[in-house]
DNA sequence: CGAGTCCTGTGT
DNA sequence: ACACAGGACTCG
């Protein structure tokens, strides 16, 4: 389920809650979820204080610190993941951080792709990643997509163009900027270049403000329902009438991912 | 590049 | 029974 602007909200909603606190404890109860050893993990994030928490693409970043020491605790919610603050514990918990004043931290999974990452720091593999899709300008953007030369939507898929797009705003952003996801970026020019550039900061900002975007039980972090939902064009609508032309909405495969666009909207 | 891997749940 | 799912890594 999340994207950026999951991870948005996710982060957004856990902040206010979790900065200034320290974990008491932690808890694996899938021992894969911590990357490493989990009981190396478990011990290097007892007694850490939280300091801040901030998103980096897809991953969640706890800074914390502990007897004047700095480290960092990387959360990817992956495919399921998803944080409950003071939920129960339950079939699909995978984690559990224990937080001072009686606060708990329950991590949800029901796939168990999501890892834990205790390190000194941002790991390498993170700070090679592309820059942020909400605060790359123009200028940047544009000579970044002509230097690769491969298919539309691959590109965008791939984290160290932009960090943080996943396949849902991949597509709805080709789609709002009305390009191809099998055009080649190397001979997308200026106009559509600023075109895409728009949307995909309009389409992550849209969705942020409506609290991401639910397929399937989108769960937040106090435990209610998400109510709000970004309405998609393309995603998810294989044969339903484009809403702009009413062609239908047609789906291929693209870097081993589905992907759906309007062929009449998007012409290569 | 694509294919396989890690996993469980849902829909056909 | 089988295809498919928001992701990312490893291998050939």
């Amino acid at each position: 389920m999340p994207e950026l602007p999951e991870v948005e909200t996710i982060v957004r909603g856990l902040r206010r809650r979790v900065v200034g606190r320290t974990i008491d404890n932690a808890e694996f109860r899938w021992a894969r979820t911590a990357k490493g050893d989990p009981d190396v993990t478990v011990a290097g994030l007892r007694g850490q204080r939280i300091e801040a928490l901030r998103r980096w693409g897809k991953y969640i970043v706890f800074d914390l610190a502990r007897d004047g020491e700095s480290s960092v605790l990387v959360v990817h919610l992956r495919m399921t993941g998803n944080f409950l603050i003071n939920g129960e514990p339950g079939p699909w918990t995978r984690a559990i951080l224990t937080l001072d004043g009686g606060m708990s931290l329950i991590f949800h999974d029901i796939r168990k792709f999501g890892r834990f990452e205790w390190a000194p720091d941002i790991p390498p593999r993170l700070r090679e990643l592309g820059p942020e899709p909400l605060e790359i300008p123009f200028e940047e953007f544009y000579p970044r997509l002509k230097a690769r030369s491969a298919q539309a939507k691959a590109v965008l898929l791939n984290q160290e163009f932009l960090r943080g797009l996943g396949n849902i705003y991949c597509d709805e952003a080709l789609f709002r900027s009305r390009i191809h996801p099998k055009t080649n970026t190397a001979r997308i020019g200026p106009t559509r270049a600023a075109r895409l550039h728009q949307a995909i900061q309009e389409v992550l900002a849209d969705a942020i403000e409506q609290g991401g975007t639910t397929v399937m039980n989108y769960v937040n972090s106090e435990g209610t329902q998400g109510y709000f939902q970004l309405k998609t064009f393309v995603y998810g609508k294989t044969g339903e009438p484009c809403k702009v032309c009413g062609a239908p909405i047609r789906k291929t495969i693209i870097a081993s991912r589905s992907t759906h666009y309007c062929a009449s909207c998007q012409r290569r």
